[in-house]
This record gives C-alpha cells, structure tokens and sequence, in this order.
RNA sequence: GCCGAAGUGGCGGAAUAGGCAGACGCGCACGACUCAAAAUCGUGUUCCCUCCGGGAAUGAGGGUUCGAUUCCCUCCUUCGGCACCA
C-alpha cells in the first residue's frame, strides 16, 4: 500500500484552503501599500485600460463580474509585461432609477445613489481587482459635473450646441424626451422602459453630431469588432446620390434628394411630406379641403405611431404641378406620408418603374408609369423582355440600359452605388453643367437631443434672459447646482427643477437683469462622453484633465464593455472627442484604439437574468462560498468571454476543484515515491510548462480568456504527474513553480500572492513580478507523432525526430508494416508529407 | 427585406498556418477510500455496427484539395442591429 510522506509544514503557515480569511487580508494590504496606484512615468510604455463604468443600481450582479474580472486579469497581464498600467473605476451615477426610487421611498435620489454606490464599491473591493481608487470618478458629484456642464458651454460657443422646436421621440412612461439612439427596435420603444415612444413638438436642445457624419465612418487605425463598425456604419446610414431641383409651374423651387439621378427621365410625379412647407402653397381650392384633412390625419398618427410595416399607401393629390427639369415634363404633385420630412428634403421625385415604394403608389392612385432603365441580358444584350409601364407587375431597381432619356439612352447602369455607377455618373455630370442639380450625400444620422425633462441630471447651464435670449452660465459660476431642498420628483413632463420655488431666478449675464434657468437636464450619456478623461484627475478644480495626464495616458488602449452601447455610448464618444479637438481642447479624434465587447451570462434557462424573473447570480454568495478567485477563473473559464452563455452552477465546482488542486500541490509538494526524477521527467515537464506559457501569453493578448484556464488545469494535471515521478525539489520543478503562480497571478491574484509570499515565502508582491519568458528551446518537442493517411484515412502513426527530412519521414511512414497492408504491394500515386504534421499516402 | 455574428457530444467549449475532430471542464456511469455521506483519487463516456475490427460524423447540399470544423458557392436555423431613408 502507498503511504504518502508527510512533510510538516512550517508552523505559521496555514495549510487548509481558507480563501474567505486570505482574500481580504490581501485585499487590504493591496490598497494600503498603494500597489495599484498608477502614475505617470516616462520610463516605461503606458497601457490605459477601461473597461464600462457601472451605474449604481443597488448590488454588482454577475455581469459586472463577468465584465470587470477577465478585463481585469489583462490588465493585470500588461502589468507584468512591463506596461505601466492604469485601470480605473467609477460610476455613471445620474439617471432615472435614482428618481424612481425617490417616488417610491420618499429619499432624495442623491442619497439613494450614494448610499448605492457605497455598497458597489465595496462589492467591486470584494473582487480584487487592480482598479486605482484614487482615480475614482463620479458622474453625480458636483466636482464633475462642473466639467461636464463646462463642456456643454465649450460645445455651444463653438456652434455645436443648439436649441431647436421640432417633432422629437417622447417616452410617455418615463416623461422625456428620447435621444434617436435610445429608441429601439421596429416597435419604436423606449430604450429604458420598453414603453413605446410618440412624437412631440417641443424646443430642446441639440448637439450637432451630424457634423462629423462623415468623419464617423472612418475607423482606419482602430482595433474594433466588426460587428460595431458595420452596426454604426448603418446607424449613420450614408447614402450617395444628387439634389435635385424642380420646380412649380409657377416657379418655386422644390429641391429633391434622390441616389438615382440616372432614372430622372422615369420621374412621372412628386411626392411631399405632409409637414413639407410648400404643400399649402401648391394646393389648389378644390383639393384643399382633402389636403387639410389628410394632413390632420397624418398628425395625430405621428402622434399615435406611425406602423410602418405592411401598411398600405396613402395619399391625396395636390392639385399643384411640377415641371421634370430634364424634359419639361408637367408631373402632379401628391402628398403622402411615406415621405418623411426628417429625411432628405422631405420631398422626393417619384420614379414608379423603378422603385417599389412610387410604383405601389403609382399602381394604387392609376398614375403614369414609365420604364427607363431596360433589363439586359448577362452580357449586355440582348434586350431581355420589352417593359411596358401599363403591364408590369413591379418596379425593376436593377442593372440594365438606360432608355427613354434623351442624351442617355444606350448608357449602362450597373447595380453600383454613387459615382462608380457609369449612368449615375454621367447624369450628375450633365446636371452639374446645366446647374439644376448636383452630387450630393445624404445621411440617416440625426443631431443628438440632449434634452431631458427629469430632475437627477446635470443641469443644462443656460439662463434665458427675455431681451438677451440664451446665454451660458458664466464659468466662475458652475456648477450650477441641482438643489437639496426638493422633495416633489413625480415626472409631470416638465422638469422637477422648473416647480422649485427659487432655483431657476438667475442673472443674466449680459444685462445683469432678471433671467431664468434653463431647467432640462442632460442625457446621462453625456456625462459618460468623457468620463474617461477625468479619470486622468478626477479632482482637479481648474480643468476637467490634466494636460500632462491626457499625454502621458491617452487614447485608452483597450476598452471592454458590452455591445449594447453600439450606436449610444460608443459612438457619442466619437463624436464627443472630435468636437474636442474642434475646439481645441484636445488632440487626437478617437478616444480607444482597441475595442472589445464581452457577451452575455444569461440565467440557467437561457433566459435574460432580471429582478423581476428572480433568477439573477449574485456573486456575493459565490464569493463567500468559493473565493474571489473562484468566481474569476470560473467566469473566465465557462464561455467564450466575447460571446456569453447560460450560467451553469454545477460547473463553477470544476473551477473550485482547480484551485484546491493548486493550493494542495504548492503547499503539500511531498514526493510520494522516493525515486528521483530522471532527465526526461524534468525535460518533459520544463517543455509542458514552456508550451503552457506560450498558450497562456497568446490567449491573454487576445481575450482568449477559456483556453487560458483550460491551459493552466492541464499544466497542473501534468506537474501532479511530474511530482509522482520525483520531481519535486529539482530546478525543473521550482522553475515550474514559479511561472505557474506568475501565470495565474492575473486570474487568481490572491491565492496567486498567498502561495507566492507566504508559503514559498518569494519577496512581495507577486503582482510586482515580470511575465516570464518562454525558453523556446525547452518548448520544443525532440520527437513528433506524425499520423499516416492512406486515401484520406489515419492508418498509422509514426513517430520521427522533430528535425526529421522530409524523405526521412516518407522513408518512416512506408517503412510501417500497416501502411505496407493497406498498399497491398502496389506503389502509391503520390505521398504528401506535410512538414510536422502528417504524411498523406494517395494509392 | 437589408446588414452583421454564430451553428462541433447530454452541456460549456477545444482544435497556432488547410493536416490525428471532441483538449479542458460540467454532467453521467463504474470503481477505490468510508459504518455512511461529503470531499478526494482512479477508470470510462460522439454515434452506429457483426464491438476482433470497422464505418459515420463539425446545421444541409455542392465545389476546390492528397486532405476541409477551417477556403469558395447555394440553402436552412438561431441571435443581434436597421427597416417606407427616396
């Protein structure tokens, strides 16, 4: 029977796994030696991690985890790796759920949120991760929103602040206006509530982001996911084609936006927006009572929701004509509501042979239709059937050649898009020469609305005085401060500010009268613009950031969050720092050079994880249960990190056994045999640990968090083989030992330090220690297995040293008796050998 | 409808550069230890067959190749985004 020595362990050392008593220990130790503190030095390349700051709901849920650890160990990963590394953490802490629960519990949301936030950070404490606490940021805390009430001013001086009155997305439910982006989905709704959103014409206030619509589609240089570039790419929804202008009989111009100029000769009638300004002009008195009602009509259904899909089209005549300005045609002008004044012009040339929209309209109301692009065969030509506008079925918007258009008949339309299509080119061209149009760009995005009718924001710092209009809080003045003394937030669709007895009597700071506050505050997404940037000194009173500081950090290196924020956070924060450098404020026009979005962890059931489905993870009880480092590895190791999966809670057991499986082999190395290890047993195990080392850099530099764990759990399944096999107390073992505590450091950083400092008694902090170098030589296999296909099929496997000829391992692999079987004495066609790999016999 | 991502065992997933499909882990089964359980350790675990041995298999079908989870084409499914955008 096998007896295991025992080793006795040195007095003062614990030898039960007891995470609950050492994490904290460390924890503490951590921010008292300012391990983490992160400043500036021009020795050593800088490496600026953020990932998403949290909003401060109550409790960190799993997803903050599974967010923040894995980010975490990379950043602690290029800690090692020599990167002077900042990871800082805060919390975007305005925004609705505060005002909620002041409703609900009768609390000022300040207190809410703060007490809120207390709680998080010390659950965020609770997972060990390297965040600089001196850095902390708080969006809610008068000394920021200083700043971000000062960039508001910056913006509006610039011209890229402004108010304007029109139909904007309402939330009834949360009672405020909406920004574009935070309407979601074919049901129109309210990105935070679910409650589908209606139109409003209100005066709110605007950011002009559309100004860098252009700038925006360009992500040359950075590092981001596909999936974000393409989702914004869309969001902003550039199109190409001309403006065009016709005109009215009697002579008013109406411009038109069309990415088809070349069917301009098809265009058989117009189209207007029931907003569109001309309409009542170009009505005639026996169509008006029509037009009255139909626009009426079109009113309230912007009111009620437009339902866009599979609705039928609608329309009444004007009565007005246009003339086509390329052959004087006279063309009906109808409106309809298909036609959207928020887009283009909101008057279009309607080209019913050739867009599906006009010739539903046109089939619908009997109008003309006339075909001028003719289908081709695949080769030009033939003409593939005659199209006559009386008989077809449906528009044609393809390739073909241009007919019944003057100058351009015979000319070749493609299916490309803009000036790489020949006819659009050419019909730019000709209009450009004539002056009645010319090449143009349009785009989906719209001008941020920043705007909101509640109380827990950063108020808009602008007073309205009644002879000098709007004009910005002078800035010796800001913050302008939300007031303590309210006690009524009941969302009425006004801002709670406007109903304060006092708040809103200002100055004026032109005149020195009487003038009134501004009482919307922003959109919270503005205080998540630039939070990044104060991050760099959070407590500086004279600037929002430090110059040297932006230098020295910036742009973020990498940044990790959830994908969600596609076309909100991530990409008014584009916007946000192309202003800045606009105004001069910074340099550099991008904010992250590498994005990365982690999945989802989704309740057991594959469910969305919600308070209401009582089924969410709170990771306070996995903590208490296995440990921080645990609850890390695991969330590390149970999904692709990019992609997300259902929790599964019998499968953080197998992570909990991996670390008590550490603990045990590094602070119980007994030797069971007393035989010493041979010189294989120490190669093999430097090469697995070299190999293991290799893996583990590639993966970590590339969010490949699962295989890392996955590496290190067969690297200690290896070194328990090793140990069995005497290896323990030789060089090969100790090297072993320490670049496997090094390489879990930055997943398990406490049991990591606690083996490293106090059992092995290794000079403090591992977390100090450089990332160890692969020896690429121990690395190396000295000989390889190579398989041996006949026909596609593994018949045998042979074994050659890793240097082996390519003749030396056909001569190997024709050599096996197997392979000689299945040749049956005939010679093979062909033999592939596949360097190291594979040998392939073809008979 | 358009754009994007993804489909591999019961489950999460692995597979440097086109070269042994299923690493690692969960779950399950059996065994050891135990009065017993937990913990721990060991063995097995893609499917099918006539189980010595052989065959099939990475959403489906086709192609390129000696060789395809990987590259190309067509299709299906799931998820995400956009959607009367002229």
């Amino acid at each position: 029977m096998k007896r295991r020595t025992e080793v006795r362990a040195p007095e003062s050392k614990d030898r039960s796994f007891n995470p609950q008593a050492f994490e904290p220990k460390w924890q503490a130790k951590w921010e008292a030696d300012k391990l983490y503190r992160a400043v500036i030095d021009e020795s050593r390349p800088k490496h600026y991690a953020l990932t998403m700051l949290p909003y401060p709901s109550g409790d960190l849920h799993i997803g903050h985890w599974y967010a923040m650890t894995p980010s975490d160990a990379r950043a602690r990963f290029k800690r090692m790796q020599g990167y002077n590394v900042m990871f800082p953490m805060g919390f975007d802490a305005f925004g609705l759920p505060a005002e909620g629960a002041a409703i609900k519990h009768n609390i000022h949301p300040k207190k809410w949120t703060y007490a809120n936030i207390e709680r998080m950070r010390a659950q965020m404490r609770s997972m060990g991760a390297m965040f600089d606490w001196e850095r902390e940021a708080v969006s809610s805390d008068p000394e920021y929103y200083k700043w971000t009430q000062w960039f508001f001013i910056q913006l509006y001086k610039h011209g890229l602040a402004y108010r304007k009155k029109q139909a904007v997305d309402w939330c009834p439910k949360d009672n405020t206006t909406l920004a574009r982006e935070q309407v979601k989905g074919e049901d129109r709704v309210c990105d935070r509530c679910g409650t589908p959103v209606i139109k409003k014409e209100l005066e709110q206030w605007f950011f002009k982001a559309t100004k860098y619509a252009d700038e925006l589609l360009h992500f040359e240089g950075l590092d981001w996911p596909d999936s974000i570039e393409t989702s914004q790419t869309n969001w902003i929804g550039r199109s190409e084609g001309a403006s065009v202008i016709f005109k009215t009989e009697v002579g008013d111009p109406i411009e038109i936006f069309t990415t088809r100029p070349d069917t301009l000769w098809g265009a058989t009638f117009m189209v207007f927006s029931p907003e569109h300004p001309l309409v009542d002009k170009i009505t005639t008195a026996e169509n008006a009572e029509a037009i009255r009602v139909y626009k009426a009509e079109a009113e309230k259904q912007t009111d009620i929701q437009r339902e866009a899909k599979d609705k039928e089209k609608t329309g009444v005549f004007t009565g007005g004509y246009a003339v086509n300005p390329v052959n004087e045609e006279r063309i009906p002008i109808w409106v309809a509501d298909y036609v959207l004044m928020s887009y283009g012009t909101g008057a279009i040339m309607a080209v019913p042979a050739h867009d599906e929209r006009d010739f539903e309209f046109a089939r619908k109301f009997g109008l003309k239709i006339v075909p001028v692009i003719q289908p081709v065969g695949a080769d030009g030509h033939p003409p593939l059937q005659e199209q006559n506008g009386e008989t077809m079925t449906e528009a044609y918007p393809h390739d073909g050649v241009i007919i019944n258009s003057g100058p351009f008949n015979g000319t070749r339309a493609t299916n490309d898009k803009g000036m790489k299509n020949p006819a659009i080119k050419a019909v730019i061209e000709y209009l450009e020469q004539k002056g009645i149009g010319k090449r143009d760009v349009n785009y989906r995005y719209r001008d941020w609305l920043i705007s909101r009718q509640r109380f827990w924001g950063a108020p808009i710092p602008m007073v309205h005085c009644d002879t000098h209009g709007w004009n910005p809080v002078p800035d010796t003045q800001l913050p302008v401060l939300l007031p303590d003394d309210i006690t009524e937030w009941k969302p009425t669709g006004e801002s709670p500010l406007k109903f304060h007895p006092t708040w809103k009597d200002a100055v004026c700071p032109v005149c020195g009268e009487h003038a009134t506050r501004e009482t919307d505050t922003m959109d919270t997404f503005m205080c998540s613009s630039w939070y990044h940037l104060r991050y760099l000194s959070p407590h500086n009173d004279n600037a929002p950031f430090d110059d040297a500081e932006y230098n020295y950090w910036m742009p973020v290196d990498t940044y990790t969050g959830g994908s969600e924020h596609a076309n909100m956070h991530l990409l008014y924060f584009r916007f946000f720092h192309k202003a800045l450098r606009d105004m001069g404020i910074t340099e550099g026009g991008e904010p992250v050079m590498q994005l990365r979005n982690q999945g989802m962890v989704l309740a057991e059931d594959n469910s969305k994880m919600s308070k209401s489905k009582d089924n969410v993870v709170a990771p306070d009880v996995l903590v208490k249960k296995y440990g921080a480092d645990t609850v890390r590895a695991y969330l590390m190791f149970f999904a692709r990190w990019q992609q997300g999966a259902p929790w599964d809670s019998h499968g953080i057991e197998g992570t909990a056994r991996w670390m008590r499986r550490v603990w045990t082999l590094f602070t119980d190395p007994a030797s069971p045999s007393g035989t010493p290890a041979s010189a294989d047993v120490k190669k093999n195990l430097r090469r697995r640990v070299h190999q293991t080392l290799k893996r583990v850099t590639h993966d970590f530099e590339n969010f490949e968090f699962n295989t890392i764990i996955s590496s290190l759990m067969e690297l200690l399944n290896e070194m328990y083989k090793a140990r069995e096999a005497g290896a323990v107390g030789t060089d090969a073992w100790n090297e072993a030992v320490e670049i496997y505590l090094k390489m879990i450091a930055p997943v398990t950083p406490h049991i990591a330090e606690e083996l490293w400092t106090n059992h092995l008694g290794k000079p403090y902090s591992i977390h100090q220690q450089k990332w160890p170098h692969v020896d690429e030589a121990a690395a190396r296999e000295d000989s390889i297995e190579i398989p041996v296909q006949v026909n596609g099929k593994v018949r045998d496997r042979i074994v050659v040293a890793v240097d082996a000829s390519e003749e030396e391992i056909r001569t190997a692999a024709l050599a096996s008796e197997i392979i000689q079987k299945y040749l049956e004495g005939k010679e093979p066609r062909k033999v592939i050998v596949a360097h190291g790999k594979l040998v392939s016999v073809v008979v």
